[in-house]
DNA sequence: ATTGTAAACTAATATTATTAGTTCGTCAAG
DNA sequence: CTTGACGAACTAATAATATTAGTTTACAAT
């Protein structure tokens, strides 16, 4: 019997959030991420800190690997244009990564350095999109929460399946994309 | 020892509301609710259909009870004030009942016919009042998607103590919502 | 009085997470 | 080479949970 398989905390996380992707987030178990990794369940915790901590692992993959395709979609647009890409990219990661998405939501650890920055890192990449049309510290900030709970409401309700009508969501989202830029144009 | 201790689906209900409202949603447990109420776990069986049973009831009496709360704001009130008056009273909602409202937004068994019409009766509300905006058939859904996933979004998040910065949120919400209500106006 | 029903129970099973302690390669120091 | 420390994965044990099966008993209707 192989007396060490290779397991690396990469690895373990990696496999957790495919489930998590794909099972939800609250159907992770333990239990799960060992069988698939051809493993029993205590081997995990010589890589990941139990159940909670293997969440928060997830929490911080997801806010690292949003701001990464936040950025990318930033990369050579500005004003309307940018917000434009940057709510699509937001939209596409919750669809394609929902499990992934939700474990970044839950309030973290408020001690936990790390994934407070990497949050930051996010918010930073809107605030920098939003700073074009000039509205000032606090108006930025309100423009940054309006934007994220708006895309992050569409995006979560989409994903859960709450919009049942046959009736293009695309179309929607654009026009509540466009309905908010509009809204930044107009402000004092 | 009492044989009947007078427990009813409304009470085991009730309680499980409280304890989703308190302790979140995820940490639901038939173990809690049966100790709230001084019972032993199997007993609740016999009035509600295990744990999964139990969140689809707890699904059922939020969305009557949001679609109380967005019913009785909306009561004689007509336009851009209906509006702020269902967007705030949503909000509150999320906010008083953070585990109930999670329980409503999971995607139900599509067999529920209970629920579902349920779901249509919070809908129903919202479009009614979208209508005097008189956006057309496919125009309306738009918009109660995009003011649906603009609140939902806001509040969630802010529930889930997304907004760290302290700064004033009821402002940064009046805003997000005035911005949606001008977009209502200037759309074609 | 009797009998049926329903509510609550005990007991048993399965799944899960967690901790403690064990085994056994591997690798580096001597 | 040998040896000894370390780490990775293990077994075993414990606790919490949900669920099901089968049992008891109060109460109400006949």
């Amino acid at each position: 019997m192989a007396r060490s398989v290779g397991l690396t905390r990469e690895r373990v996380v990696s496999v957790a959030a495919e489930l998590a992707d794909t099972h939800g987030l609250d159907q992770l178990a333990l239990a799960r991420v060992a069988a698939r990794l051809g493993v029993r369940i205590p081997s995990l915790y010589n890589h990941v800190d139990g159940l909670a901590g293997l969440r928060r692992e997830l929490a911080l993959l997801g806010v690292r690997r949003l701001t990464d395709q936040l950025s990318r979609a930033a990369i050579g647009r500005a004003g309307d244009e940018a917000v434009v890409a940057i709510a699509g990219a937001y939209r596409a990661f919750v669809l394609a990564h929902p499990g992934l998405y939700a474990a970044t939501i839950h309030a973290p650890d408020p001690d936990d350095a790390e994934l407070h920055a990497a949050s930051r890192a996010t918010i930073e990449v809107v605030v920098t999109v939003l700073a074009h049309f000039r509205l000032g510290d606090a108006g930025t900030i309100h423009a940054v929460r309006g934007l994220r709970a708006l895309v992050h409401g569409f995006a979560t309700l989409e994903a859960a399946g709450g919009f049942g009508l046959p009736l293009d969501r695309d179309e929607s989202f654009a026009r509540l994309v466009r309905a908010f830029i509009a809204g930044l144009h107009t402000n004092p």
